[in-house]
DNA sequence: GCCGTTTTCGGCCCGACTGTTTTCAGTCG
């Protein structure tokens, strides 16, 4: 997949267009198409071959001929021409909060500075604080900038991030004069990882709350407060610093600051830019004709008024959401969810027993729950050898006996191995409900191998869904380099489910996969993983994520009911003897 | 550089906060 690496030279370039004081509508241009072909499922090669670069959107005919040159040179003649204009570090001087391109312009043009080195040295010897436009202040806002670069967190797995945003919230909502608070941004849309934490709220007195916002006891610096605005760092879950913004609002405005503060930025430039068609203007208080009000309360209502359904947090990401003006499939929901359909126990891994895992999945008013440990290659978790999967096995049904109101399904996670074969023998899986494979060994075989190994997964009848396809770990591991267009048309084709873990660390099938699967005609199973009661809990991320791949409840086969669940598992067998 | 039920040119989203200002530019989201 090269598509990422030309959306990376695009913004390379916007970024080097900015420095050279280019026309910003330009270097808009190219930061929309830099990001149309990362949200593409589809290779730009491809694309390129069949002459559809410019169904792309935000890609014409200067795009597309730079495209071109890039698939046959591997280079980009402007990109080439900025690039020698321009020292190498400045680009990355843009990163620094506090510097945007007129300031780096004028470090560079005045100082010489050409790199964060550079940068340090003039801040340490004075000389930025005496440069025009600049002063004491500014200078130790870019001292801050660049510390907090240095601490910063990067982007957080929202798993990770959401304990510390709702713990900020209700700390929020204890202020005097507070009527409402709700977390946006990304968080609210359901993104796998988040850059920074917004909070929302309605109160009359903003200075008041604001102030005490950034006397909280977590906070560590603040970058801004203001009447309605309050901005500040705190200590990020797993390492660095994060970001928090307050904003205050009134009653009358809170659906529009709601839409507005929810995001993202390219899905509200579409809207303001609808209002703008019907001479109205929107931003965070309302949507107003001339200085009258005509929406603001509500969310719903300004998406009404604007022509559209009202469009779930999850989809506004300008990816074809505005186009079908709001009339999205509606989507899964954490209530549709009737099982669970990959937990451990101890018999394995798990920290919780089976019956423990029973009665939570109970508690969360699931009918079912498939128990499903290691299989004997995952040595490393206690994986089950035949002998005593038989038994284990036949511990999942005398507790499902001993249990009221839910069904405990007997599967197991078996290994894919190196070569490709399954970690038992088809004898021993026809004795199990359910059955999911994975790949936990050997990830770093080539992309064809690895693409084989889970067709031909997919490929025996007894394997009704592939565990964590891409084999990721946000943050921490790659996603395996598998060739998709081949695994969700073997999906397809198999029927074999396809697996959204909502484990925070995983996310795995990830929200543009998902709908690139959903398109080639593939089914899903949303599961936590869970290796102990408390994290049946993630499911709601999982439920996110597959919203975010616009999967509807009839895309998830743990929505059905367990008779037409059983019924799709003995077919599948069925058919592939 | 892109785009079109204001279409092939002339637009292109909007406001808060800050600092250096003397009325506003730069940055950020």
């Amino acid at each position: 997949m090269i598509n990422p690496e030309i959306a990376a030279v695009f913004d390379e370039i916007a970024d080097l267009l900015e420095l050279t004081g280019g026309d910003r509508f330009r270097v808009n241009s190219y930061r929309k198409a830099a990001r149309s072909i990362e949200d593409l499922t589809e290779d730009v090669a491809d694309l390129a071959n069949r002459g559809e670069l410019k169904k792309i959107p935000g890609v014409g005919k200067g795009t597309a001929e730079r495209i071109m040159q890039y698939l046959k040179t591997g280079r980009i003649h402007v990109h080439q021409e900025l690039l020698e204009s321009i020292p190498r570090g400045l680009p990355e001087l843009l990163t620094v909060p506090g510097l945007g391109p007129k300031k780096v312009q004028a470090l560079h043009r005045e100082l010489g500075v050409g790199s964060m080195a550079d940068l340090e040295a003039v801040i340490a010897d004075g000389r930025a604080e005496k440069l025009p436009g600049f002063g004491k202040k500014s200078v130790e806002k870019i001292a801050e900038g660049l510390a907090f670069l240095k601490r910063s967190a990067g982007r957080t797995p929202l798993g990770a991030v959401l304990p510390l945003a709702e713990g900020l919230r209700d700390a929020v909502r204890e202020f005097a004069g507070v009527r409402r608070v709700e977390i946006a941004g990304s968080a609210r849309r359901g993104c796998e990882t988040v850059g920074d934490i917004d909070l929302l709220c309605i109160a009359e007195d903003g200075e008041q709350v604001v102030k005490s916002f950034t006397e909280l006891p977590e906070v560590t610096g603040v970058r801004a407060a203001g009447e309605t605005k309050g901005s500040v760092l705190v200590a990020g879950p797993i390492r660095g610093e994060i970001q928090v913004d307050l904003r205050v609002v009134p009653e009358e405005s809170f659906g529009a600051a709601l839409q507005y503060f929810t995001g993202s930025k390219e899905h509200n430039v579409r809207l303001r830019e609808l209002a703008v068609k019907k001479g109205w203007k929107l931003n965070e208080y309302g949507l107003f004709e001339g200085d009258r009000p005509i929406a603001g309360r509500e969310e719903a209502e300004i998406y009404e008024k604007l022509g559209l359904r009202p469009v779930p947090p999850e989809l506004r990401e300008d990816r074809g959401e505005i186009e079908c003006r709001g009339e999205t499939p509606r989507l899964v929901s954490l209530a549709d969810l009737k099982g669970d359909m990959h937990v451990h126990s101890t018999a394995s891994d798990g920290r919780s027993t089976i019956e423990e895992m029973a009665e939570a999945a109970r508690q969360r008013g699931y009918s079912y729950l498939a128990i499903c440990d290691h299989s004997k290659s995952s040595v490393i978790a206690n994986g089950l050898d035949e002998a005593r999967l038989l038994r284990h096995i036949q511990d999942i049904r005398a507790a499902g006996k001993r249990i009221n109101g839910l069904t405990l399904l007997a599967g197991i996670e078996c290994d894919i191995l190196a070569n490709g074969k399954l970690d038992y023998s088809d004898d021993v899986l026809a004795q199990l409900d359910w059955v999911i494979a994975s790949i936990h060994s050997a990830q770093q075989q080539d992309r064809a191998s690895l693409t084989r190994r889970s067709i031909a997964a997919m490929e025996n009848p007894y394997i009704c869904c592939l565990g964590h396809p891409s084999g990721r770990l946000l943050g921490r591991r790659d996603a395996m380099n598998l060739d998709w267009d081949e695994i969700f048309a073997a999906a397809a084709r198999t029927g074999c489910a396809l697996e959204v873990s909502a484990s925070w660390q995983r996310l795995d099938l990830k929200d543009v996969h998902i709908r690139q699967a959903i398109d080639a005609g593939c089914r899903f199973a949303i599961s936590t993983d869970a290796h102990s009661t408390e994290q049946l809990d993630q499911m709601p991320l999982g439920v996110q994520t597959a919203r975010r791949g616009w999967a509807t409840a009839d895309d998830v086969l743990n929505t059905w009911p367990e008779s037409r669940l059983r019924e799709w598992i003995a077919a599948r067998r069925k058919a592939g003897r």
